[in-house]
DNA sequence: GATGAATGAGGATTCATTCAT
DNA sequence: AATGAATGAATCCTCATTCAT
């Protein structure tokens, strides 16, 4: 995944500092909200050039097309969460590509439930997709419609969340799921998390209420936490 | 809706008979299958039309154009669960459109919600989308873009099932939610059946395993029993 | 090099019958003629699109874009050429691929060396070359870059008249080339019958006079004659 | 064709020196090379400055574009040819662009042919065009298409060596070649000597052997000195 | 109902070139 | 002398749609 970020260079990635912004970190925004709005084959370059004030050739001397473009988008997006479960699971492999089982926890996956930094894990999860809600549109769109991205994505970040989520139901003897429902109560739950911000157009229709205001996200944070807690908890 | 139904003519819709399958058919099935998978704006006609055995121009023989057939399958696809709410909701009004805030539970919804038919109610729809997966992509495509046939999604089919699901919360006293954790729940309620055939690349990447084939169907639809359960249960 | 002949369907290609001409071929004869002119790489679709009376997207109803077009020009120019070599070496195999090395001549090659009807042969392959000098041109064109084009223009065409050639040579014992020479001498034959054609530019900016003028071609089929007599007599 | 020589500035010429080679002068060897195997409307400007080890900008420091270093290649290629004319044809005018007939032959060219010199002045343009392939291929590629460079390479180069070709022919009586031949014949020899270098690919792949091989290109010279005995030898 | 041919609009991308640094 | 960024023009090609047959 580190080689789909430096699509030409290094980012400064340091200090963002917005009025000061690159170029390169301009596009990015913009094809970013845009891929988010409209998917891959629905956004065009010139949209993206257009709005980040520039011509579309000249989007050519930073990104080597759309494709690549979309996936520096993909990967400035989902690289922060794979950071995040570098940080907590750093000195062990969990995060490794190797095929375990749905129903196998591994031994770091127990280890990290019963970390009492999951609850911290798993907000700041929630605050990044809050920050960028975008990215979670993105993730949605591979999901609907699978591909390398999907894949880099689901093994890169998703498994071994997924582990840890697992490891915690299985040491917990109690659990309200047995083994067969585990798997799809973590389905359930990033299904959850993801779609409040994938979802947002839907969720505003459906409520009239903007998903994304603070006081909406403030208030799906709290529910977050306590619906965790529900899934995870015993009876 | 009911305009985006008969884009052309009437849908046989009850015995599909899958050999005597009239061309009309057969696109929509196409059309159904190639929206889901890869959007609106990433979907060719000329695919739809080599797949169902025709050249472009034949289409229009059948449909109105590129956005007719879309909404034809959008609707062919929806209007089903709209039965489902009719069926139920018969000889009240609470699948119009009237903006009902969020909290505001009707006495209808409140009626429905200590039906007990709300069980197979919920079954049915399970069991709708399980039988045809692909609109469940479809809604999550216009739920990440926002637009008109989202919105007629939302006031024809979501809106009852969510007063609905409000209503019983309410009328439960002792509901693990609070009003303002309500709506959440049912969203969350709404990402969790939806996303399952939704992102059905995303969780058969994650799980290794195919979350459509029967077996799965089965345990989803079982697990969706526990988890309305305990979404809707008193603490 | 058959299949690169129906890049789309057959030709009728018995009676051109030029008012009547089809798009398709009508499409064809500009491109030989602007591909010779300019290269590949120096020809647009648009202006060859243009001079076939027809926009640039029509153009692909008829192939299957620009390289597909090249090589259904090259295989329509080619082919007679072929098929000449066909009807004289007609229940022999000498036109097939098998790599004979450039001195060893096939016994075939050596009987058609004999053929008094290698006159003829030579004498229409000069008419079809005067009738469509822009072939000359394309084939200098591969000669200059190589390619795959060139290679079944060299196995299809080029190799069996070669081996015909090296074969009446070696039959010849008093033939003014010795062993190591022949190769050459076949090369610098086919570099005048060829080059006449694709170098006309430059032949007529040397000798103001065109090339291609009726009486030109008349003195270089005379010319041809007393040179292949030369190069493959005796001292 | 002064003009066209100094793009810029003085070519050293002398001493190649290829490991200090001038970025001017490795701009011209790329630039050769590239615009003899694509042609120019196939050759990119940034393919040249890449294989020379520099941008496509600063390439422009060099030359005044694309047009301008083609006419510098093509210059710097045949200079050394016309410059071959001028040392035979000193202190004559036959180099000018006087519109002498194809079959007249200037006191100068008879002068020219009887010269024993005449045999080492092919020599030399054998050598120069052996050591430098590629501005055959150039050659050939004005040949194919005309233009104003090609008018200058006949004018400054060819017409010389025309005329002493057929005048040696000429003051020959029993000449092979009658009148009308001569300057077919004369052709004849252009195409061959420039033939082998140009089509290079071609003669590759039908003789399975380099032409440009130290060993080819010495068979080749020799093959040539005779052939040139044939072409102007009496009967 | 079906189709081949045609097309305007638009899509991604390349290219030669300029210019500030 | 070199380059990163920018761009207008042009490239090949796709797309949704129309229409005569």
């Amino acid at each position: 995944m580190a080689d789909a970020l430096d699509t030409h260079r290094d980012r400064g990635d340091v200090a963002p500092a917005p009025e000061t912004e690159s170029t390169h970190e301009r596009i990015l925004d913009v094809a970013e909200r845009l891929f988010a709005r409209k998917g891959f084959a629905g956004t065009a370059v010139r949209d993206i050039a257009r709005e980040a004030a520039l011509t579309a050739p000249s989007l050519y001397n930073h990104f080597d097309g759309k494709q690549a473009l979309y996936e520096a988008v993909l990967a400035r997006g989902v690289q922060p969460l794979v950071d995040l479960i570098d940080a907590y699971g750093s000195a062990d492999g969990s995060a490794d590509g190797s095929a375990d089982g749905s129903a196998e926890a591994t031994a770091e996956a127990k280890a990290a439930a019963r970390d009492p930094r999951t609850g911290d894990f798993l907000d700041r999860i929630v605050d990044h997709l809050a920050a960028h809600p975008d990215i979670a549109k993105l993730i949605q769109h591979e999901s609907l419609m699978g591909g390398a991205s999907l894949s880099r994505i689901v093994h890169g970040w998703l498994r071994p969340i997924v582990s840890a989520g697992l490891g915690a139901m299985e040491k917990n003897r109690e659990s309200v799921w047995n083994e067969e429902e585990r798997p799809l109560a973590v389905a359930a739950w990033i299904h959850v998390i993801v779609g409040h911000f994938a979802s947002a157009p839907l969720l505003e229709e459906l409520f009239q209420v903007d998903p994304l205001s603070p006081e909406q996200l403030e208030r799906q944070k709290r529910f977050l936490r306590r619906f965790a807690g529900i899934m995870m908890s015993s009876d």
